[in-house]
RNA sequence: CGCGGGAUGGAGCAGUCUGGCAGCUCGUCGGGCUCAUAACCCGAAGGUCGAAGGUUCAAAUCCUUCUCCCGCAA
């Protein structure tokens, strides 16, 4: 069986690596171009194409698989079938007649929960205690083919979405070999999505990390573990973007407005207040500095209590 | 050639502009105080100042090259 790879990022290796290792024939691997990445505009190839390189499988990169260049290069490659995982492009209905046997996608999330491209990342972001992954049967749809097998985690109470993300990469590519075989022996049952049930979120931007410090310590937590190590969690200070990358809840809250910082010393902490609790920052990242825990970074920088974060008004006063 | 910040005992920083004793807040170790302590007092160890070269009586500091790290932007 000819198989034509589709992916991207990280997410997508172990699966790749996976079809190899349980000796399917992958005749060729589609990824994004080669992106300006980085600090020096240095041009970087994908994770995904990095692995299919070292394994000397042949790369396709169009810039739009959808136009005549990227329909005649699959074309070419006569695949039985196709598989995809988080690969970045949508494809036509042109690129799913290909291959007869048709396309095959692995999902990061516990489907129709959480379609779009950022499973992971929402799913702790709105504070899921389970995921998963599921395979599916990849249509026009962002995420509404039907689904063949699932496969579900629980989230651990301080996993990130850096961390669930590895987690999930290994247990897709298992049930991807695992959904090929029964594929193959004709066992797999198609499972409609139910449409009701469907939620589906918008790609992250930088803007889906600014902690409102006006929600709870339970809802901002969740916010930084969803956003780290991207597009990561952040505030203010002075005009400055802080970056947050852990935070706990560590008192009851107080009179304090959302945001004001209670305490700044290396032996308290970083202490702010949020809507029902105290919250103690404990990773942050100023501009220029490395991620460093808070109460290291305290010790060599003072930090004015009583100010806030989050706002604008601070850089106003005095 | 995208813009910018940085590398100084174990951690986080100051000192660099204007060359002249290696400093601060902690941590560690030892001792003391205390019913007790993450508190307080006394003492100690721990640095080739990212690397190499140059200028100088003298370089963390000035000049050149290099390595590594990070923020922005993508």
């Amino acid at each position: 069986m000819r198989i034509v790879f589709m992916g991207t990022p990280d997410f997508a290796v172990p699966s790749l690596r996976a079809l190899c290792e349980a000796g399917y024939d992958v005749v060729g691997v589609f990824c994004q171009p080669d992106r300006p990445k980085g600090r020096g505009h240095k041009l970087a190839p994908c994770p995904v194409k990095e692995t299919a390189l070292a394994m000397g499988i042949p790369v396709f990169q169009p810039e739009r698989i959808k136009r005549p260049e990227g329909v005649a290069m699959l074309r070419g490659l006569a695949p039985d079938l196709c598989v995809t995982a988080a690969f970045g492009q949508l494809l036509s209905q042109e690129i799913l007649d290909i291959p007869p046997m048709g396309t095959v996608n692995v999902h990061a999330s516990l489907l129709p929960r959480h379609r779009g491209s950022a499973p992971i990342n929402w799913c702790i972001m709105q504070g899921d205690a389970v995921t998963g992954v599921t395979t599916m049967m990849t249509d026009r749809g962002m995420d509404t083919g039907d689904m063949l097998l699932r496969e579900e985690t629980p989230i651990g109470a301080e996993e990130t979405a850096g961390e669930l993300s590895d987690r999930l990469s290994l247990l897709g590519a298992e049930l991807l070999v695992r959904t090929l075989r029964e594929l193959e022996a004709g066992t797999l049952v198609r499972t409609p999505q139910d449409a009701a049930q469907a939620s589906y979120e918008p790609k992250l931007d930088k803007e889906t990390g600014r902690i409102d410090f006006a929600q709870t310590a339970r809802e901002i937590d969740c916010l930084v573990r969803g956003a780290t190590p991207w597009p990561g969690a952040f505030t203010t200070i002075g005009g400055e973007t802080m970056k947050v990358y852990a935070v706990r809840a560590c008192g009851a809250a107080g009179e304090a407005l959302p945001g004001t910082v209670l305490a700044a010393d290396a032996k308290a902490g970083l202490i702010v207040a949020c809507a029902d609790a105290q919250l103690e920052l404990t990773q942050i990242q100023m501009p220029g500095a490395k991620r460093m825990n808070a109460r290291d970074y305290l010790r060599g920088h003072g930090m004015e209590t009583g100010i806030r974060l989050g706002t604008t008004e601070e850089t106003d006063e005095r």
